[in-house]
DNA sequence: TAGATTGTTAATCGATTAACAATC
DNA sequence: TAGATTGTTAATCGATTAACAATC
């Protein structure tokens, strides 16, 4: 049962309002009205209720919202509760970062394997996982059961991996390639583009400089 | 001359715009309508024109745009021509991956220090810098000019830091830990998020697999 | 019960798209 | 000139906010 048309700006809060939940949990606080976290997390308390509302009645009126029962409703519509299987594709700073970055074994992510394309790379250890070589990814993921590719590789490669990937099967990407990928509409891919963040970050400094 | 208000949205599409016309000159393309933009980056072509609208009329009737001018132009309104310094918190994987990202010199960003709080780091050297006290990060901003800053720490040391720096004088903030930092509305801060990547990416993938 | 706060409908606001006169 | 395409105004669409009846 896939929901109703969810937006994106919808989607995009959800994380939101589970790190705050978070936090109000562990700072035993048992209920919260939307008002309240309103005042916390900078949105409408109204926008708060819309939102909620889009996945079920979690209130109730008088009382508002039980911050436990609330959290966990949320983590499972963030499939939080799910194991993921990953592999990560290019084992630079970034790819090395990420693969020994925890936040993603909390979020149900488990790295299986790491490629690299790079030969003085390949062999080598990274947490416990032995690089492997990218021109065997297509043939592992085909025969390991693999949802998502974490793909940090310099733009130049990304698609051609990305079409690999697509080609054995892969349900999702994970992108930090600052380039769109062209895959087909049911592969999921979530882009982090570094270059445009830090662009924005230039954009919204210059414009603050010349007020 | 700041601009009229220009919504987030617009400006957030304006690196896209910038690296579409970048991959245009290096295929010698000398000019494009914005139904052939549209067609490459996957905008409405009435969208790219009020886009670009806001900033000039970069076009001409019965011509299209130049990409090379329209290039230009996009990267002076992203402020991509002026120099800012930047200071770097944070020396864990991600912070080094970051010190060594060349895309941040090529916008215009330049170095000019790392900081750590751990003791076994403080010395070591990430490229040219030796890593320096995260203590002395207040001082040094003092004494320095330093635009922004690069925080890549775990969140419950990030609103300390954050407050150090605003103190310090610091213009900018490229916030890596996941948090929402509270500073001054007069400091710009641009936030990646990893965690709240991830539950999105968490979240897509469950509903494409529930169908 | 009275007070509080939700869930939900209606109103508003802002962003996107369509249309077209201006003009290269 | 005729054709193409912009710049810009108007129309539409979607998201946010306000309002309030339902109800705990």
């Amino acid at each position: 049962m896939g929901n109703k048309n969810i937006s994106m700006a919808v989607i995009r809060r959800l994380p939101k309002y589970y790190r705050y939940l978070a936090d109000l949990l562990s700072k035993d606080v048992q209920r919260i009205s939307s008002k309240e976290l309103s005042e916390i997390i900078g949105f409408t308390a109204s926008q708060i209720r819309q939102d909620l509302n889009n996945f079920g009645g979690f209130g109730q009126q008088g009382y508002g919202y039980n911050v436990e029962a609330l959290h966990k409703e949320i983590g499972k519509i963030l499939g939080l509760d799910r194991k993921y299987r990953a592999i990560l594709i290019g084992a630079g700073n970034l790819g090395q970062a990420l693969t020994n970055y925890t936040g993603f074994r909390l979020a149900g992510f488990e790295t299986i394997a790491v490629f690299d394309a790079n030969p003085k790379m390949i062999g080598l250890k990274i947490r416990d996982f032995e690089i492997m070589d990218s021109d065997n990814v297509e043939e592992f993921v085909r025969e390991n059961d693999v949802d998502i590719a974490i793909v940090c590789i310099p733009k130049n490669g990304a698609q051609l991996v990305a079409d690999k990937l697509v080609r054995a099967g892969i349900k999702g990407i994970w992108n930090f390639a600052p380039i769109d990928l062209e895959v087909p509409s049911d592969i999921i891919v979530e882009n982090v583009n570094l270059t445009e963040s830090l662009f924005t970050l230039s954009y919204l400094m210059k414009e603050n400089l010349e007020g």
